[in-house]
RNA sequence: GGGCCCGUAGCUCAGCCAGGUAGAGCGGCGGGCUUUUAACCCGUAGGUCCCGGGUUCAAAUCCCGGCGGGCCCGCCA
């Protein structure tokens, strides 16, 4: 089973006993990314180029193979006539796929068209003990390799390789809009000694200096609007949430967010500066504000250019359904709860009853291209504000795209009374059961009694965005590393 | 939490329904080949058939239990 890695080893000890060292640590000369030499190919240059070998074609006296290097690719060859018996027995006996080397060489076309280093001088950088599992640029497809060892889903993969450049430079891209809007970026803590801002339940840790239970954040909020209280006027944090649920191919345990608060700004300015951002940002990381994405069998063009349309959740439902949720009395809503098989943690409740058929009815159906959908019910939303014009609705909107919630904002409620009292609600359902029902945060009331300005806040899932620019609807798929079952090392 | 599917060589899979010597292609190794590019040709090695139990003269195959993974449903973003 392991006679190929054997096979590797005896090559790594002969290099050692020939004093050649498998796995220097410089390079002998200077190596030019591979990237600008594709980019703007000077013929007949001397040129040196750095790369792990991942195809070779023998053909006697002439080896043809293929460098990668930070994603793109370059064809070397080595020929005894060209290169010199050295350098070809070098290559010939002691170079494998995976290894990685250091080549000098001049630039050439060859019969087929195809730009080629000839290679003079070559240099061992790395031994591989391995052989990648695949050719490059075919894709690895045990799904349990891909994730357990998503190295090798990348490193042999441009398209997988495709899907994290789009991740991370969509973080990049936001970070930039946000400053160039005027918002700082802050850091608040991880560990929390209460939870708040979202409704899940959290990890909990232990915290030995302080002898006491603490929590892993489930979201940025209450500690972003601190920041606000303390004067600072726009703020956002990019960071990871940590949530005790399930794993689906929307949920991974651990994801990443961003939340801004903007003091003096209601939900409709951050209505505004969430379509501009979904948009600038795609047309930076994308060159473009058109996707396509999976929808069941179809492949659906998504327009993410603003403005996105903007419906109420009771307007969605009669759009959508024909069904005028809000003239319903409370029992066929239940009978609706009950049809659709959903049940309430912490008692009936309208308010969440609506929201939660909403989520089942309409937004994974209906919501495909970009839609706000606002002004829920008041009591779903413990954080927000209540509707200017109606008590009973709470100023909120949660962004839909592909049927999935990307974001979720508020006219930050700052009315310490108010917060309050809808603690002291959350805790009444936790204590009728509802395990993700808010803790009540005194220290954050606190704060609001001495005053948070009127504020707009926003919640954006960075790794649902990704999952649209990237065209996947799996957020395994844009996870480096998803959550997955340890397994014990043989 | 519930349901469905999958697990055989490094990789992709066949063999399982209908029990009877463990197979192919690619990759590896050896040989040939100086313009190939998923190179080609010849040869060769490589297996805890996921694990444990049961049925049977005989189990990769049938049955039970477990482990791991994927998908769907429920819940959350």
């Amino acid at each position: 089973m392991s006679s190929e890695v054997d096979a590797r080893r005896d090559i790594r000890r002969k290099l050692i006993e020939l004093g050649l060292n498998p796995y220097p640590h410089t390079l002998k000369g200077r190596a030019t990314p591979v990237r600008d030499i594709v980019k703007s190919p000077t013929l007949g240059s001397n040129v040196g180029v750095a790369g792990r070998v991942v195809g070779i074609r023998r053909h006697g006296g002439l080896i043809f193979f293929d460098l990668v290097d930070d994603g793109h690719r370059i064809q070397c060859s080595i020929s005894r006539g060209d290169s010199g018996q050295e350098v070809f027995e070098f290559f010939d006996k002691f170079i494998n796929l995976g290894d990685f080397v250091y080549v000098t060489g001049f630039l050439y076309y060859t019969k087929k068209g195809e730009l080629t280093i000839s290679v003079r001088d070559m240099q061992l950088l790395a031994k591989a003990l391995r052989s990648p599992p695949v050719k490059w640029g075919h894709r690895v497809l045990d799904p349990e390799v891909r994730y357990r060892k998503r190295y090798l889903d990348i490193m042999m993969s441009p398209q997988v390789r495709r899907i994290f450049e789009i991740r991370f430079k969509t973080i990049e891209e936001i970070r930039k809009f946000m400053w160039e809007k005027g918002y700082i970026e802050v850091e608040t803590p991880i560990l929390q000694p209460i939870y708040g801002g979202a409704a899940a339940r959290p990890f909990k840790t232990y915290v030995w200096a302080l002898e006491a239970e603490w929590y892993l954040r489930i979201s940025l909020e209450l500690y972003l609007k601190r920041f606000i209280v303390a004067g600072f006027n726009k703020v956002f944090e990019i960071g990871k949430n940590f949530r005790n649920e399930d794993i689906d191919v929307e949920h991974n345990p651990e994801f990443t967010m961003m939340e801004s608060y903007e003091a003096y700004a209601d939900y409709n300015d951050i209505m505004r500066l969430t379509e501009e951002l979904v948009s600038t940002v795609a047309r930076k990381v994308l060159g473009t504000d058109v996707v396509e994405y999976p929808v069941g069998k179809d492949l659906v063009k998504i327009s993410l250019s603003p403005p996105f349309k903007r419906v109420t959740i009771y307007d969605a439902f009669r759009e959508f359904t024909g069904v005028d949720v809000e003239a319903l009395p409370d029992e066929k809503i239940k009978e609706y709860l009950e049809r659709y098989s959903i049940k309430l943690a912490g008692g009936y409740d309208r308010g969440r009853a609506i929201v939660k058929l909403f989520d089942r009815i309409v937004g994974r159906e209906h919501l495909i291209q970009p839609t706000f959908v606002t002004d829920f019910p008041r009591s779903s939303s413990p954080l927000a504000k209540p509707h200017r014009n109606r008590l009973d609705l709470a100023e909120r909107f949660e962004l839909y795209v592909g049927g999935m919630e990307l974001a979720n904002a508020y006219t930050e409620l700052n009315d310490p009374e108010l917060q309050a009292s809808y603690f002291r609600e959350e805790e009444e359902r936790r204590l009728m059961g509802d395990m993700e029902a808010h803790p009540f945060d005194w220290d954050f009331v606190e704060a609001l009694e001495y005053g948070m300005p009127p504020t707009g806040g926003l919640g954006l899932g960075i790794d649902r965005l990704v999952m649209i620019y990237a065209g996947v609807n799996s957020i395994k798929e844009v996870v480096p590393f998803p959550m997955i079952k340890p397994r014990e090392f043989d």
